[in-house]
DNA sequence: TGCATGGTTTGATGGTAATCAAAGCGTGAC
DNA sequence: GTCACGCTTTGATTACCATCAAACCATGCA
């Protein structure tokens, strides 16, 4: 006679292919117009905006209106680590890619997920911290030491700011071309702002790519 | 042109609501008989046997075959955290209770999530263990300290034994009846066996419930 | 005041899949 | 051997829902 967590609509949700595509779209962690989502899912503009209007009733997205735009976002970090989870155990699809281009390989090297850096860099970036000592433990025992502390007010983290969220520091974040986990949680989203602010980094137009300079690369591997 | 995670797939077979129930029912970590779980499923054997087929072939499920009976369980606890991860951001839905009973309260108080113990006491314990300066960090940070690490070997837990697992030893598991995390991963698993072992807990035949004794109960307060 | 653009609503169509009863098939018990 | 039990397969039925075109609404621009 109790409530239950009724995980069977949820899953519904994310359970059809172009309402999938669309969140996985959004989990760059930006927001899209109705519109480019509808070209995301690779469906009429009808169809997307009734796929759109149930996982906005959901609570899975959430509408930002702006002049005769809508832009769509996810919700919330929660929901984010939801589709991460789906994701860990989801079979691989070959996928024609609809736009040419660089393609996925690029997206393997570098790209966000949600609002930190996932792919081969963001894997090589937090086993370089463990070797220098910086971050300790593995996956959920992760965390900063006293050294990794220093090491992010040198390069310009506040890590006060960082611990006033209530934000995890450090999550391990489960990557899903790399099958390792890279950083995620408030530093694995500093630390992103960080290459961005410092020109290392910079997002492609349109998609998750991310793509590093020379200088960046360094950053990775040299940490300073 | 390359593969991608296909969410969609793995998100449809949670999505329907007898499947649902059938995996809701598994995430206690035991294995059950095909009969119970279409009983859970509210369905007859031959419908749930179809859904019990399908989630096996995606790897959802194990089945351990055991003379006339087919045992199924959770196939692994990626996918326990990917359907906890669900039960976090799903809306709550009234159930009238098929077996009538002492109800969700006692599973609010004390239950267990698939192989660790959740639940308002599971919440209070870790609050007790940060309390008491044997576990810190919030979230992703969690981390045995070094006080921890010697109460682990006082009350009998084998640190080394974990370690050598590659599982996570600290992992927060958010609570989906108390909205806040609670203790998974290794250490979380090896407290309630050692509950378990002491007598200060014990399990509720047939679900997911755990009940504590009046030691058990001063045990989580006192922590020794 | 128009017109174009972005987005939603409506209604009709089709395909998918959940369901059950009944029959089939092993396994274990007698 | 034969019976019972646990579970699966088959086949038919049904309900749902993703989809699109066309009409509609609203916003911004000229």
């Amino acid at each position: 006679m109790h409530d239950v967590p009724d995980i069977a609509s949820v899953a519904r949700l994310m359970g059809d292919p172009t309402r999938a595509r669309m969140l996985t779209a959004l989990m760059d962690g930006r927001a899209l117009t109705a519109t480019e989502l509808s070209l995301q899912g690779g469906v009429t503009p009808s169809t997307a905006s009734s796929h759109l209007a149930r996982l906005a009733a959901a609570g899975l997205t959430e509408i930002v209106q702006q002049g005769r735009h809508r832009y769509f976002r996810i919700a919330s970090p929660e929901v984010a680590a939801a589709i991460e989870g789906l994701m860990s155990i989801a079979p691989r699809k070959e996928l024609r890619t609809i736009i040419p281009g660089p393609g996925t390989d690029a997206l393997r090297r570098a790209r966000v997920c949600y609002d930190h850096l996932a792919g081969e860099v963001a894997v090589r970036l937090l086993e370089r911290l463990r070797e220098k000592k910086l971050v300790s433990g593995v996956d959920e025992t992760l965390a900063l030491t006293v050294n990794g502390e220093a090491w992010c007010e040198r390069i310009g983290i506040d890590l006060v700011a960082l611990n006033a969220r209530r934000r995890r520091i450090c999550r391990p974040c489960l990557d899903w071309s790399e099958r390792r986990t890279h950083l995620g949680g408030a530093l694995g989203a500093a630390i992103l702002d960080r290459l961005m602010a410092l020109r290392y980094a910079r997002r492609v137009r349109a998609s998750r790519m991310v793509v590093l300079s020379a200088r960046g690369e360094a950053f990775v591997e040299r940490l300073g």
